[in-house]
DNA sequence: CATGAATGAGGGTTCATTCAT
DNA sequence: GATGAATGAACCCTCATTCAT
């Protein structure tokens, strides 16, 4: 067994694309062999199994994510901030691992149960974790509402973000940061109009000035 | 013939349960008669095909839906009204079709494609209008903000609505009326606390007086 | 269990038509049932199997036959009567049980195996008996050509006969007995032309003076 | 690609003679890997269908039948002899493809109706054609007899020769040439005995001199 | 590294048959 | 006599996986 990591990654981007695609149940290892123009038992000279391959692909993704936000929630900034940057290393995500943040969203609820992809599990409590604990805070510093349930709205935040992967294309009109300040926009201000909202929302369009993260 | 329907009803609920909770593809025919208590060969006395059921399925709870949406989109109301009665109806319908709307999230994507699927692609469609036109008229009319893109807004809103069917459990603590309002409290009006957001935030929680919907 | 012997032989008539036309094994007892307009499971009140059906339409048309061959073959005629009487029983015996006939050409060459269908095959040793000692006693009294292989003319002649079941239809321009006129013509006396044919072949229309069975 | 095609011919072959035996809708997949020495699943490599296997025996019989048929057909020959040539080139084909013959008989009556198998319809048109024009043009030339239905006959002359494949064993005592010319013998002359039958009959056996086709 | 051919487990579906009503 | 619903065995076919070349 040689290196050949490229190649590998290659395979990986190519399954990860069908995969997203068509549900990871609906495709053929055959159908990855296609994509990628070699035979279907010549993917087995790289990867143990089609299980396999889901696994690199996900827990790929999984460690760049965790990578990114643990730098977010390591800089100790204020809970608002947090929450933006946290939302905008989301989207850098999704603008990086498309294909991955699909599968996950689709298939993860199913797989969290089986051993192998106990990970998955990990992952979703760390997650809730991190955004409870950025919400309660801020809601203590007067940053968020108070007449909210944290669960719902921590439930909103998340799925609000990721959902964006199910039809964000890389390279479209838009940049990830943009879609993230709108996002942001949307999520913290409302998208009621209301008075003086002019003002607040020009800000929302400003650029930012500092960038901390990544 | 005598009951019939109501055991065709039984079993679909069952297929939609067992859907929902693995993906289509990954549910095998048995799987279902399991939970079911039949043997897999009896499915087929009641159906034509595992896709016929998944077909029933969506097309019943798409027929709901558009039955409530229609009657929202007729009654005239203004744009905020239309739009909140809308969310509050797709509530309304994740909690009696849950299983069939986390099947259409996760399924339709793909199944768009398929000629027995074209429904779904036209739903879609119909979706989109009903929704932008509403979001629309609703800038012009000066009760949402002029400056998103609106049809960023527009999948924000749709995606934050029904991917709730992911999580949300029928008969838990909130019922589908309390957490529209919920949703549309923060979709509406952020989850930022601002000046006088007490007040708006409490208004938010009043009894609705009236229902001129469903 | 009641007497009704008239709807059964409806049923097994329906029954042997439509195993005439698809075969025996492609015909589902549903399509059985859809023809005679009733469902599936009643036909099991009349019949204990699919099986038994066919066994009934095959035994019920070889008795029939074997009654006139058996008066045939009792009457004493010379080996080229009796050849003309058997052909023409033959015939009479396909416009009857037409689609006994093709299904018995179809499927006894694999039923003949089967323990209970054992009488198949103890049919066709009969069959050949008495073939083959009409044919040499035609030879030895000067009746049938001396130059022929004895066996290959008995295949000749009996299988020119059946597979006339595949294209027959009761009531159709020709009466049996004149189409096993005409093949009597042709297997006797060949379809090439010879010198004085017209004579001879004008002996072969003319009407029969005696029919000494049926 | 090296020597794919022959297996594919070897796994076909088995499968004629498993049609041929059991008949199509007897026969399990199973059965023909049994027969072949493989799995059942295996077959799948080399054929998309159990029915495309038939597709294929079956149009390659046809083929292979047309090829010779056509160029008698294109010999000139005169009425007679085109006759004899063609009941010759009949019994070479029951002796390459006895199986396929036997799979044509017995089921092409029932796959005509199938698109897939609309060249069953399409060949028997043309055998039709072929024969009744040769037919008709050896009645006019004096070839044949004057007083017989040319359809009876047409009929007569094809079953009597194609239904010897559900008898005929290749390598068995007589060669197809053999018993080509004893059938001819007696769907020419009859089997009657006749003045000067002998002479005649004796030229049936002499050893052709020609052979002008094939 | 890749191919071609095969394996073996299972999946969707069909269908003869049963039986309470 | 017939129906509606179910059984259970088997069938065709798919697909992840293996392995000699």
């Amino acid at each position: 067994m040689r290196p050949a990591p490229e190649r590998r990654r290659e395979l990986l981007d190519t399954a990860a694309e069908v995969f997203a695609a068509q549900g990871y149940d609906a495709t053929t290892v055959r159908r990855i062999a296609d994509a990628a123009g070699l035979l279907a038992g010549s993917l087995y000279y790289h990867f143990d199994s089609k299980e396999s391959m889901l696994d690199e692909i996900l827990s790929g993704f999984l460690d760049d994510l965790w990578t990114r936000y643990d730098r977010v929630l390591a800089a100790g900034l204020r809970p608002r901030e947090t929450l933006e940057a946290l939302v905008t290393a989301s989207f850098r995500e999704i603008d990086r691992h498309r294909a991955a943040v699909a599968i996950y969203q689709k298939e993860s609820g199913r797989l969290r149960d089986q051993p192998r992809f106990g990970y998955l599990a990990d992952a979703q409590r760390r997650f809730e974790h991190a955004w409870l604990r950025t919400l309660e805070s801020g809601v203590a510093a007067g940053d968020f509402r108070t007449d909210l349930d944290v669960r719902l709205t921590y439930r909103f935040v998340r799925d609000t973000v990721w959902v964006a992967a199910s039809w964000y294309r890389p390279g479209g009109r838009h940049s990830p940061e943009e879609i993230a300040r709108q996002y942001l926009s949307m999520v913290l201000e409302g998208i009621a109009l209301r008075n003086g909202q002019r003002a607040r929302a020009h800000q929302a369009h400003a650029p930012r000035t500092h960038e901390p993260y990544e």
